[in-house]
DNA sequence: GCCAACGTTGGC
DNA sequence: GCCAACGTTGGC
């Protein structure tokens, strides 16, 4: 079976990792950016996801797995938006920072260091691997 | 808190 | 449909 890989980012003192794994489940609302509504639409159910801080801890703390694809935004008062549902899956052994993502050889092309404003982005099979491998932690 | 990069809006 | 102006994001 095929999956897809993707990564998102929250500002932790928005909604963190720890809250996720804390409300079991969570409705990624709130995408108002067309590329990034278009990643949530690609998502399918059991697809892994890295959660990513940004603003404050900037790096990689935990997988999360979509378990209810895509659904029109409640959130939305106008426009065509879209949500997924999204589950704690296993929090990273060791946090991996931007700065060492940056650093490591095959990452050079991760949408988060070319596309640093874009907050849902896909990830290939090699990058997410070499960020779990970064991370010590095996799914 | 600054500012660069990017996306969106709106006048023409 | 172009492009200038503006707003937002997010690293530093």
């Amino acid at each position: 079976m095929y999956m897809n890989y993707w990564l998102v980012k929250s500002e932790p003192f928005v909604f963190s990792f720890d809250q996720l794994v804390a409300d079991g489940r969570s409705m990624w609302e709130g995408v108002r950016n067309y590329q990034a509504r278009n990643n949530l639409r690609a998502m399918r159910a059991g697809d892994l996801v890295l959660f990513y801080h940004s603003n404050e801890g900037l790096e990689v703390v935990g997988i999360a797995q979509v378990i209810e694809e895509h659904y029109p935004d409640p959130t939305a008062e106008k426009g065509d938006w879209s949500v997924v549902d999204l589950a704690p899956y296993r929090k990273l052994e060791k946090a991996v920072s931007l700065k060492d993502i940056k650093a490591a050889p095959g990452l050079q092309n991760i949408g988060l260091v070319r596309n640093p404003r874009l907050s849902v982005m896909p990830l290939e099979e090699a990058e997410f691997l070499a960020i779990l491998e970064m991370g010590e932690t095996e799914i």
